[in-house]
RNA sequence: GGCCCGCUAGCUCAAUCUGGCAGAGCAGCUGACUCUUAAUCAGCGGGUUCCAGGUUCGAAUCCUGGGCGGGUCACCA
């Protein structure tokens, strides 16, 4: 119903609505009928017409009442389905006249189905003459307007729905996100993969550097958190005996909402057994190149005023090699490779660096502030230190680093990919590393000890490559977005009142 | 969290700089109209200007605080 905080204007028409549906009610129409006939959607039964037009084709079209213009003795109106619009007719002569009247309680936003003949009025528009026609759901509450649709940004996440329904443009963005994720699935599925789901509530919030969501389980009376990663879960299926796994699904982490980050988010994760991180890239540059074929039937796409080429291959740059390009700074070198050291270099150098960061949360800054940026057509960072890393293996010939790559696209990280750590005594110490970090630096975003996931590896991990995949940021790419909440349907906001 | 911008009728926007009756289009209501498609024509109604306080004879407008949203910086893989 419609509560009393109302404007009176709203009330007002909201009242006048219910008054149409009383008025229904009282010739005995049901405005919420159980049944629906349809024999075409809108675009089918125009494609119907316009192939043979001398036969006559009776047609029942449903859908949401859009406009509608009387006059007098003939009412054009129409139609939207999820197909598009058509237009249809109602003829006075054609119907018992109080229902012709009857049209005066109809409103735009109501649901309808229409049955009747297919003809082209004088003006060329394919319309469906109606013999009846009947509501299917009537809307107590107005469409957005007509020319402009839903522009206050605020209202069009809030709902979403009347967004949906007003812009085109939106609509069209998750229809290609659907189409991207389906893409995803079958590309996964055509190389071996099988998909899997694994929990969202768990004891640990492991698997990645990130604060986690806390909620607590009542029967078991202990607290659980949301994941933050599907990565441990995952390998211990590798553990198990399948070879190639995957998940698409939701992760959470608890941090800051901004154009790029939502705190839920979706991600794909696959591992594939006897593969390392060379072969996850060329997985990564041939799947993104899949789906930019699919979105846009080309390898570039246009994003934020930049032409982008997704054509593999991609760039393949050393993370030390950028660093020292664009910053000077010798992450190898030993007054580097401390906190002091490396927050000393940075700030000689214009960069802000918080005064009680750890040495990783400083290298991560070092890369966002003049890595990332520059990172817009596809680039794969090579080789990342391996404090930052607890997860995998080490390059060969050097343990401080580690075989790890991160895929940007557009300044933006859309991919993470290690060669994984197998030998579960050094998997404990680096988890345990973590551990001892998280206690010194205080940041809750090193990564946890998950006791079961190195039980798991002490069981016999094969070497495997694991990949995990932005999707929404992959969306935006293909989309054309620059904010993450006009590729999630239902961005976080915060609650009014 | 800092800074900047925004919030006016159901929706899209004016009026805010320079304080002086808050307007338009769409939507709604009444009527006319058998070829409209942003229908047209005639008429009507609709406002706690985000909230609270202040300055002033007078506040949508200026000031202070707050809310929500957007941008940006910081933080955050």
């Amino acid at each position: 119903m419609s509560n009393e905080q109302e404007p009176r204007a709203a009330q007002a028409h909201f009242e006048s609505r219910l008054a149409k549906l009383e008025r229904l009610r009282e010739r005995g129409v049901d405005p919420y009928p159980r049944r629906t006939e349809r024999t075409h959607t809108s675009s089918e039964a125009r494609a119907l017409f316009e192939d043979d037009e001398n036969t006559e084709h009776g047609v029942a079209v449903v859908g949401r009442l859009m406009t509608m213009r009387g006059m007098g003795r003939l009412t054009f109106a129409t139609l939207r389905d999820g197909s598009g619009d058509i237009q249809v007719s109602f003829a006075r002569d054609r119907f018992d006249p109080d229902d012709y009247q009857a049209l005066k309680d109809l409103d735009l936003g109501d649901f309808l189905g229409v049955s009747g003949t297919l003809y082209r009025t004088r003006t060329g528009e394919v319309t469906v003459q109606a013999d009846s026609y009947s509501v299917l759901g009537k809307a107590l509450r107005p469409p957005p307007e007509k020319w402009h649709g839903l522009r206050n940004v605020e209202q069009r996440y809030r709902q979403r729905y009347l967004d949906l329904m007003a812009n085109d443009e939106v609509r069209e963005i998750f229809v290609v996100r659907s189409a991207v994720v389906s893409a995803i699935r079958r590309f996964m599925e055509d190389r071996g993969f099988i998909e899997a789901e694994t929990p969202v509530l768990v004891p640990v919030a492991a698997g990645a550097m990130a604060a986690p969501f806390v909620t607590r389980h009542n029967a078991l009376d202990r607290q659980l958190f949301l994941r933050i990663a599907t990565e441990l879960n995952l390998k211990k299926l590798l553990v198990g005996g399948f070879e190639r796994v995957f998940e698409i699904g939701r992760i959470f982490r608890n941090e800051g909402i901004d154009a790029a980050h939502n705190p839920e988010f979706t991600t794909m994760e696959s591992y594939e057994a006897y593969a390392s991180y060379t072969d996850v890239m060329e997985m990564v540059e041939s799947l993104v190149h899949q789906l930019v074929m699919l979105t846009h039937g080309k390898s570039t796409v246009t994003y934020d005023g930049q032409e982008i080429d997704l054509a593999p291959p991609w760039r393949r740059l050393p993370l030390i090699d950028a660093i020292r390009e664009w910053s000077e700074i010798d992450l190898l070198s030993e007054e580097m490779r401390t906190a002091d050291g490396l927050r000393a270099a940075m700030r000689e150098r214009g960069l802000t660096p918080a005064e009680d960061s750890s040495w990783p949360q400083l290298v991560d800054k070092l890369i966002g502030d003049l890595v990332e940026p520059r990172l817009i057509q596809p680039t794969f960072l090579l080789d990342y230190p391996i404090e930052m890393t607890p997860l995998a293996k080490a390059t060969e010939g050097d343990a401080r680093l580690v075989e790890r790559f991160e895929g940007f696209i557009g300044g933006m990280e859309v991919a993470n990919s290690f060669t994984e750590l197998n030998d579960p005594i050094e998997q404990a110490a680096r988890l345990q590393a973590q551990e001892e970090n998280r206690e010194q630096f205080r940041d809750e975003d090193f990564d946890r000890l998950d006791e079961d996931f190195v039980t798991a590896v002490e069981h016999g991990m094969p070497p495997a490559g694991g990949l995990g995949l932005g999707i929404d940021r992959l969306v935006m790419i293909l989309t054309g977005q620059t904010t993450i909440r006009e590729v999630v349907l239902f961005p976080q906001l915060r609650t009014l009142e």
